[in-house]
DNA sequence: CTGGGGACGGGGCCC
DNA sequence: GGGGCCCCGTCCCCA
């Protein structure tokens, strides 16, 4: 039959309008998204795809980075939602362009972005206000993120030095607002985020200003990134140059692009020894440390259930966490009913390094091991709506709120019970007919032994039922979920150090070298690299090392039959 | 190519 | 909540 060509131009176009409203609602709920923008205090979450698609500026840094820093001098955080808003919807709200201080700023913001559409956007609404961009506008290009595609442009009147003063309420003196702009800006995040708003796409309650809007808890993304690093690291830079990728120039990566300028210690704090290093690779550093240390979202392959050495009668296995809920500690790890993106289904495989404590977190055969029951139909977890999962159950609801309320219901005796009446029925997991599930569950089909082991511990029980007790043992116990992975934690202080891991935070600098590090033990431990201080003596054959667990491994050397 | 060493990241857990 | 430590694991370099 005959096809009007003008009816197939209409369907494309509700298609990508469609398509492009999808991606929209999925920026706000965070559902997906695999970058964060720091602007200044605030954080963005995103998608790499769009951001792409939209802007060459972050197309040429998106590959690299799931953190990346934006230089506030060029775009501000409001600025960067209507940015957001603009990717995510193809135009400018009305209250966004009203007076042409915010379009003039837009389009500051556009041109350093490189995003052309925005940019002549901006362009004819000020002409069309009968203004002309102002001198200041005129842009020249500057070094790329990368080096290879044409760089951000940049106001040539501009001086690029560190965030104005006004944007600092902590210190009165411009000198110690200003910070390295390469560095400054999750150092910025770190430091203040527990002070100030943030807020994420999507968010709109959130407001940055200080004076309106709903504050945000500084707990945003479920981690307390205020945390500071001890005497003499907070340093002027804040992501270690070893973070970013080996490719890339220092333009690159997780910073701001912005050439470096004047970089003038903050009040009270201590510069490193060399600034200089802010622009030049660390020598000290023996190896650049791959892009795996700042971007774990992909992180895969750790092996699970490796030789696990559980201390005799460490609690975590047996023991439930105070009684029967999960509830506060679930609530906990939420931002707000829009901010939980976690994606059930998506990331939650690259978590497999459990170490001895019980390896939890780990990847089954493809599936997640978080949820240790079957949703229940109409609530798959981590589709749809439903992003929000009951741990105990699996049911997945649309808002945190309707989640707390459910899980609310939970009991561990209705837990139990429901499961014994499961077991009653026959309906047991065993019975399941999808090999994923005896995968999942430790139960080889048609395997002889063992029938029933553990997948967390790889404890074997005499029957599903004594498995099944067990392994609420594991779920009870990991009330703390990652917000950006969905990975479940034991402690709240472990979760939020893996928190720091997706945002590349890492407070402790090495005044030796830069090199930074999220724990403070790891510092400690790596200055004896400088030190050259070997503490850990083989017994055996008198090998010094600077590691203990280099002395481990080389005693298992030792050991292992040769 | 392989094994050993160096260095480092992540998670568990105790204090 | 954070520090400290343990363990597992990985990557890289080098002989």
């Amino acid at each position: 039959m005959f096809v009007n060509q003008s009816v197939c131009e209409m369907e494309q176009q509700n298609h990508f309008k469609q398509l492009l409203l999808q991606l929209n609602q999925q920026r706000a709920k965070g559902y997906l998204c695999d970058v964060i923008i720091v602007v200044e205090n605030a954080l963005f979450r995103a998608h790499k795809n769009v951001l792409a698609a939209s802007s060459v500026y972050f197309k040429s840094l998106v590959p690299h980075d799931n953190l990346i820093n934006l230089d506030t001098e060029m775009v501000s955080p409001s600025v960067f939602r209507q940015v957001l808003d603009f990717i995510y919807t193809g135009r400018l709200s009305s209250s966004d362009s009203v007076s042409d201080h915010s379009v003039s700023s837009l389009l500051t913001a556009a041109s350093y972005l490189q995003l052309t559409e925005l940019a002549a956007l901006c362009r004819r609404k000020l002409k069309n206000n009968g203004q002309t961009p102002s001198s200041s506008n005129k842009l020249t290009t500057s070094p790329t993120p990368n080096g290879h595609t044409p760089g951000p442009l940049r106001l040539s009147s501009t001086p690029l030095r560190a965030t104005p003063s006004h944007h600092n309420n902590h210190s009165g003196s411009r000198k110690g607002n200003l910070r390295n702009q390469r560095w400054g800006q999750e150092g910025r995040l770190r430091e203040d985020l527990s002070e100030e708003e943030v807020f994420i796409s999507g968010s709109r309650c959130a407001s940055l200003s200080p004076s309106g809007g709903s504050r945000v808890n500084g707990l945003a993304l479920g981690l307390d990134l205020s945390k500071r690093s001890p005497s003499g690291s907070t340093a002027t830079e804040e992501v270690s140059p070893s973070s970013l990728p080996q490719s890339s120039s220092p333009h690159s990566s997780s910073v701001s692009p912005t050439p470096p300028t004047t970089a003038e210690p903050r009040e009270n704090q201590r510069q490193l020894p060399n600034t200089s290093t802010d622009l030049l690779p660390r020598a000290p550093c023996k190896r650049p440390r791959s892009h795996r240390e700042a971007t774990n979202l992909g992180e895969t392959g750790k092996a699970l259930h490796k030789g696990l050495v559980k201390k005799p009668g460490a609690p975590g296995h047996e023991k439930l966490v105070r009684g029967d809920r999960v509830t506060p500690e679930l609530e906990d790890g939420e931002v707000d009913g829009e901010e939980n993106g976690q994606d059930q289904s998506e990331e939650s495989g690259h978590s497999g390094s459990e170490g001895g404590g019980g390896g939890a977190g780990g990847k089954r055969n493809g599936n997640t091991n978080y949820i240790y029951r079957q949703p229940q139909p109409g609530f798959e977890p981590g589709v749809g709506d439903n992003l929000y999962v009951c741990i105990p159950c699996g049911k997945g609801f649309p808002s945190s709120e309707q989640l707390n309320a459910h899980v609310d219901t939970h009991t561990q005796d209705e837990i139990y019970l429901e499961e014994e009446e499961e077991e009653e029925e026959g309906g047991g997991y065993l019975k399941d007919e999808d090999p994923d599930i005896y995968a999942s569950r430790g139960v080889e089909p048609g395997a002889d032994e063992p029938r029933h082991r553990c997948t967390v511990c790889s404890k074997t029980c005499k029957d599903a039922v004594s498995l099944r007790e067990h392994e609420k043992s594991h779920w009870l116990n990991r009330p703390f979920p990652c917000n950006i992975c969905g990975k479940l934690f034991t402690q709240r202080g472990t979760m939020t150090r893996h928190m720091r891991s997706h945002l590349g935070l890492k407070p402790f600098a090495c005044e030796e070298c830069g090199m930074r590090f999220t724990r403070q033990y790891r510092l400690a431990e790596h200055m004896r690299v400088h030190s050259g201080e070997k503490p850990y003596e083989c017994q055996l054959c008198g090998g010094k090392f600077t590691q203990q667990r280099n002395l481990l491994s080389h005693l298992k050397m030792h050991t292992s039959p040769s």
